[in-house]
DNA sequence: TCTGGGGTCCTAGGACCC
DNA sequence: TCTGGGGTCCTAGGACCC
């Protein structure tokens, strides 16, 4: 007989989330900040360090109404590139931790350390010394959650924050998450939990109470099942290494004034030529053009087109773009137009395409007979031209005016 | 609470194919 | 001439997360 048996029935799952992320970046590379509110952003607070956290401040939160909360508060521009690089440092020791870091965002990650203990030590001696290592040598606070599953491990560093670690036993997670208010859910944010509160449903424990089929009704099939596992402390998703991207996007807030259409044409363009960019340095090709606008009233519309084949080309995502912007004008002028963005979506991976350099240099209609050829042998939705072009230096961007 | 910028995932309807 | 059921793809919108 075969006898499967499940893995772990130990809290070996860590979750590493810097502590206001911007903020102690800040503070670390300017000791007159310690120990003051700090504000950055500018118009809004991206990040707020826990002296302004501690005062009532949040973010996104605009800038005046923090002022307002912590007259004494510091503003900072936020400086993306110390952050990416505090960020990278961090990263680098987590990877040094386990081999196996699932990335969620700039400032956050999960970390199996399942199989290390005979190596490293316990899950949460590992989760300790991690900490260290990132004050150390990197000058941050971070806190480290440690559980079974992942949904539990983000839940005790959400509880030990700021500058923390919890350790979740195994066999105490329903324990620790049954007394937690349903907006703890992974999942549950304004509407989920209006809904579930229109039930009567205020806690994870009472959430766990319901049958799947009675939450299925009140939040929907894909949601409800999900909610019902987590309430259970069921959450069987591996921490996952190398996930891809699945889509880019950029978008610019305008204000309220009127905006002229060469206004939005020229956001446009500037906004594909900045996706255009990252597509290529991701060695990514994308299919799908969507445009994204905000109205005066605050409502959104999407307007998306998906091409014959892949492209990193600026020029084709910029065609694209314009003729979806072209297309939703008399909405625009109707309803004014606050927020303009563009998204690429549809991502392929660049590499099947390498078998097309050696083509690179053929002249047009030799060209053409390579793409057929390819996508013969590939399928259409992998080879373009485009492609095999694809390089800044070849990729006409139409100038702007000025 | 008068709202930034970057993402993920789910739902639902329609077109189209077999 | 009208009729199934299943599957995939595309579009649009919405909830949610950091």
């Amino acid at each position: 007989m075969f006898v499967s048996i499940r893995a772990r029935p130990e809290a070996s799952i860590l979750h590493a989330d810097l502590d206001s992320f911007y903020a102690s970046v800040e503070q670390r590379d300017d000791p007159t900040l310690l120990g003051r509110p700090v504000l950055v952003g500018g118009g809004i607070v991206l990040a707020a360090s826990y002296e302004a956290k501690a005062r009532g401040v949040s973010t996104p939160m605009n800038e005046r109404r923090a002022r307002l909360l912590c007259p004494d508060a510091v503003t900072v521009r936020p400086r993306m590139e110390a952050y990416s690089e505090a960020s990278k440092a961090v990263f680098a020791l987590f990877r040094d931790t386990t081999p196996v870091v699932e990335e969620l965002s700039i400032d956050e990650a999960f970390l199996d350390v399942g199989g290390l203990r005979r190596i490293s030590g316990s899950p949460e001696a590992i989760g300790r010394r991690l900490r260290a290592r990132v004050r150390d040598e990197v000058g941050l606070p971070i806190t480290v959650g440690v559980a079974t599953t992942k949904f539990l491990a983000k839940v005790a560093s959400a509880v030990a924050k700021p500058d923390g670690l919890l350790v979740v036993p195994a066999g105490g997670e329903l324990d620790f998450l049954h007394p937690l208010p349903v907006e703890r859910l992974w999942g549950v944010g304004p509407v989920t939990a209006g809904q579930l509160h229109a039930r009567g449903i205020a806690t994870i424990g009472q959430l766990a109470a319901l049958s799947e089929s009675r939450l299925v009704d009140t939040v929907g099939l894909a949601s409800g099942r999900h909610l019902h596992a987590l309430a259970r402390a069921r959450d069987p998703r591996p921490v996952e290494v190398g996930r891809r991207r699945r889509s880019i996007g950029s978008q610019r807030a305008m204000g309220r004034g009127p905006k002229t259409h060469a206004d939005l044409e020229r956001s446009v363009v500037s906004i594909a030529d900045k996706l255009g960019k990252r597509l290529r340095a991701a060695d990514r090709v994308c299919r799908t053009v969507v445009l994204r606008l905000r109205f005066d009233d605050f409502t959104r519309i999407t307007r998306s087109h998906t091409l014959d084949a892949p492209t990193a080309l600026t020029a084709t995502v910029l065609r694209a773009a314009q003729t979806l912007l072209a297309d939703a004008m008399p909405l625009i002028d109707e309803r004014g137009c606050t927020l303009i963005g563009l998204t690429l979506s549809n991502l392929l991976d660049d590499d099947p395409l390498q078998l097309a350099l050696p083509f690179e240099g053929e002249e047009q209609g030799s060209l053409d007979a390579t793409v057929d050829q390819l996508r013969d042998r590939f399928g259409a939705a992998i080879v373009t031209r485009a492609a095999l072009l694809g390089r800044d230096e070849r990729d006409p961007v139409p100038l702007l005016p000025g």
